[in-house]
DNA sequence: CTAACTGTCGCTCACTATGCTACACATTCT
DNA sequence: AGAATGTGTAGCATAGTGAGCGACAGTTAG
């Protein structure tokens, strides 16, 4: 009776925020300071926390300046952002999506 | 004397707006007019024109309906769109990026 | 106690995705 | 010729959001 999870296309959790990832992963392995890595980082200390808090997105530009500072590249920071806009836009939307016909290449 | 092109990391080549293959590959595959395509997306048809010139990204949002409506999926869209904003940022950016110290995780 | 860090709140600014109206022009059908 | 449809633009309005700044209260380290 165990219930199998998919956890390749229809996703049931909701992709984790960046900002959970720079908060309990990233931070603590340079054991810095949320005042000191925005500074190096070029953004206000507040908009960092807002972040980390997972109430701000991570911008392009920011996904940039994290790709530099962490020596990943942006790409991983933006694909992060992108799923988890991309699954709460899909529930957002919701109808409006079953709406559209599907038009597949004949 | 031939120039190596290196695909890989350092793009040199502005990567495609996803406008453009929707104009250049997907309409004249389902052979639909502008209108007729923003009518069946749920777009005005002036946003859909905009899109296909290059002049207006593709938001999540119009990911998720382009990917419903080719049967691609979303992610398809959304990536294009990350990449074509990562590479023009990123030259908007300039010093500002090589102004941040990168921290390599130890 | 002082200094630094943290969590918030409110305000402002700039950009952008989107829709709408409206016009001029072209094409196609009656 | 005239009507309908599509296309390319332009201007305007709106909502959302990324970002900074100032300010304040609370906590912790010196």
């Amino acid at each position: 009776m165990t219930e199998i999870i998919r956890v390749t296309n229809p996703r049931r959790m909701p992709p984790v925020h960046p900002g959970t990832i720079l908060r309990d992963d990233v931070l603590p392995a340079l054991n810095i300071s949320v005042a000191e890595a925005a500074r190096e980082l070029g953004l206000s200390r507040q908009t960092l926390h807002r972040i980390l808090a997972g109430q701000l997105g991570v911008s392009t530009e920011t996904a940039l300046r994290l790709g530099r500072w962490c020596g990943n590249g942006p790409t991983l920071w933006a694909r992060m952002q992108q799923s988890y806009d991309l699954w709460h836009a899909e529930r957002a939307m919701g109808e409006a999506l079953d709406a559209i016909p599907s038009r597949m290449a004949a």
